[in-house]
DNA sequence: CAACTTCACTTAACACTGTTAATTTATATT
DNA sequence: AATATAAATTAACAGTGTTAAGTGAAGTTG
């Protein structure tokens, strides 16, 4: 009984030093610099090993992706408790959201930017980004019963600021190179360019 | 010399003829799932041939990009000389390069949304994309000197405008099993909420 | 016309990739 | 101590982008 239970929790181990690992080598080369091979001579394991513990290189990565968003739903709803103005909650929703994305690049990209394998379609109803999408559903239905937007279309606004958002952040993750006006002036203007359109 | 010639359209065709078997099986499988000995096949030659006309498989696929973007700024150009109202001509700007990008998706995705190799930095300055970029940022001149805008800041707004429609057309290639709500709805949404949050 | 050079192209090979099947090693149970 | 089970490994496959060396035909020059 008390083996078993240490023998599983090594597994549980392994498992997530292999997604500490790999997500660690994600960031720093990207997806696809990052091989079966070398995420497991990094923990010292045979490459093989990894696909006892996850199905696929997708199914890897997915999994360390549902953390990180695990952990994006949380903060967008505790930054969200610090105020009671609906408005402001959004403005600081969003901007928690580019952040997030700016700060976990890799993550980022192979959630919301990577042409996903095949059958993403069904599973994005069971995805922490999902639930993070939800949280900006929820603080927008409040601005909208609030009589604080000029349109009564939650679903609409919530997608509207969602591809506003997506974009700027997928931009600056990828084209580091173009020569945008500095980082925190764009992201501002695009917060407020967005919510000065859907705003009453 | 005149056979000088024949044998340069002769190399100036095959060229030509990689590119279009290269684009349409890129369209239909995506970069990634596109090998060169597929590509040589295609046309009935041998994979390395392909080299002897691109530096390797990212040039290949830059050039092709090139060509398609070269076709995108002439069409807003030719589309914003429809109408002398400059937010007129901004909508249908906007509009033109959100449409564009969902008709040609594979290559939207290699130029705007796949990370690029490495040295994309300069490179982009030269690029069509650019180009097309630079349009937009005309029309937003045009209609920030009619004093149509509440800012003065021309690049500013160019590059909320472009992570915008970016945004939304990124999201509607690479998403396509989110429940969205019907693309023409969600396009005209983004457009009008940024236009009404840039007007002054 | 013959020898030589240039050009377009191909074959062979390298060092990788993700992934599967078969096999060995270690652990747990009887 | 013998056996069953689980964990990890080695070997292999079919594929990738790409380079170097080789082949055969066309063009150029004596």
């Amino acid at each position: 009984m008390v083996s078993r239970n240490r023998q599983d929790s090594d597994k549980e181990n392994l498992r997530q030093e292999i997604m500490d690992a790999a997500r660690e080598m994600f960031v720093a080369e990207g997806y696809a610099n990052v091989s079966m091979r070398k995420i497991a001579d990094k923990i010292g394991y045979s490459a093989t090993t990894i696909y006892l513990y996850f199905k696929d290189k997708t199914d890897l990565v997915h999994q360390i992706c549902e953390q990180t968003f695990a952990r994006l739903a949380q903060n967008i709803k505790a930054i969200q408790q610090l105020s009671d103005n609906p408005l402001e909650k959004l403005r600081s929703g969003l901007r928690e959201y580019i952040y997030f994305g700016l700060k976990h690049p890799s993550q980022y990209e192979i959630v919301f930017i990577t042409p996903l394998p095949v059958d993403m379609e069904k599973e994005f109803e069971e995805t922490n980004g999902k639930v993070a999408f939800d949280t900006l559903r929820t603080v927008i239905d409040e601005c909208s019963s609030a009589n604080l937007l000029k349109s009564k279309d939650v679903e609409l606004i919530s997608q509207t600021l969602w591809a506003g958002i997506h974009g700027v952040t997928s931009l600056l993750i990828q084209h580091g190179g173009f020569p945008f006006v500095e980082r925190e002036r764009l992201i501002d203007s695009v917060i407020e360019t967005l919510i000065s359109g859907i705003k009453a």
